[in-house]
DNA sequence: GTTTATTTTAAACACTTGTTTGAAAAATGC
DNA sequence: GCATTTTTCAAACAAGTGTTTAAAATAAAC
């Protein structure tokens, strides 16, 4: 039974060279010539290219934004628990340090980074719209537990400090292995303990700036 | 002399058309068609496409990060001649606030805006890099300020600050006009004011969060 | 082992892309 | 008003796109 492998080689390849050169930028010849597979796979397997990135996407993302729940709900939870106010460093740390851990996780999945920083910009509306409601859930439940954790706070100030929360991290995810912007060099790839370490408390304290 | 009618037309139908569709979803024969001039008037005037998209970046640019960098160094000199310490907070304003603020301007500007905010996470090597080498000059002068401002706090810290406070803000012009991510619909276009309110306390908090 | 069902393959399809060409048209210089 | 340069235009170009097709090869079912 080839099938497994054939689509599994075709998600590979198409994950690391969307990450690269954008869903427009990929042709399906790239990518079946990289998987090794014939052209027509793609279509027999997925059905179009842009079910095929779908799919790449949530081969990932889904099993991603588990852990992120998970772990947002146990600190929640704990949090009820002890009858203690809520953490806003906990809640923002459940969702950036399993996005970063993530990059060790796997081979594939630190090209996967760089895509899914991607998607959030990504023009085509199918695409964005997908990855959208695949980060739902997440994005509903952190600003649920950020209402609590800032009383105060009018919602729809945590719901734009939420959204540059995301805006910091995709855009760190995006050119993750090669940061521009700087006259006398790159900064260097920073380690993934390095990198929460920066993004953490930028984003904790943007959260609870005064009003 | 219809030439600068001509390069014009051409540049505001890019202009807008890049912003919707990004730079590889929009064909010269969509942006001739729209500008009312003929297909080959592009490479007549502009050389090709890439050619084209960078002087569409240029023309607003370039203004626009002048009178940012106008603003950085009055501030800097301000707080040079009273001796006071430089205050983070205008630091931040002095790049966030023509950003926004240039969106009312001219009828173009906001779909430039989302345009540019596309620009960074355009996969295409060489925009990119243009773009990145017409901001340099900026975020250079922002990270002098800031190792003024924020004395003890490490030089490459406050670079992933900055770097951090532009994917906020650039996610935030991508869909400034259409934010997504939200269960209970739209949360509806804000004024430039608002947003300004918006933003520069987080980025503010969050550069000058304790290390 | 034969018969289904699934998967792979090469070829072609219809279409779009950015770019070039050479002649017609318009503007400019004097 | 003529000559020259600049600009416009329709047409064609070569190359690349996602997708479909029908036959060949492989795997599964019984």
């Amino acid at each position: 039974m080839k099938q497994k492998d054939t689509k599994q080689n075709i998600l590979d390849a198409a994950e690391e060279l969307f990450a690269v050169d954008g869903y427009h930028g990929t042709s399906l010849r790239t990518i079946t010539k990289k998987a090794g597979v014939n052209l027509a796979s793609v279509n027999y397997h997925f059905g179009s290219k842009e079910e095929l990135v779908v799919e790449v996407l949530r081969r990932r993302l889904v099993p991603l934004n588990e852990s992120r729940i998970k772990k947002l709900q146990k600190v929640l939870l704990d949090e009820k628990l002890l009858q203690q106010p809520v953490g806003v460093e906990a809640i923002m740390r459940s969702f950036i340090e399993p996005t970063l851990k993530f990059r060790d996780a796997s081979p594939g999945a630190m090209s996967f980074l760089s895509l899914i920083g991607r998607a959030l910009a990504e023009p085509d509306d199918t695409v964005r719209k997908k990855f959208a409601s695949m980060m739902e859930p997440v994005f509903h439940l952190m600003l649920e537990g950020l209402v609590k954790a800032l009383p105060g706070y009018p919602k729809e100030v945590l719901f734009w400090r939420l959204h540059f929360t995301i805006g910091a991290t995709s855009h760190t995810l995006r050119c993750i292995d090669n940061v521009p912007m700087d006259k006398e060099g790159k900064m260097g790839t920073l380690s993934t303990e390095k990198l929460v370490a920066m993004l953490l408390p930028f984003v904790t304290a943007g959260m609870e700036a005064p009003l």
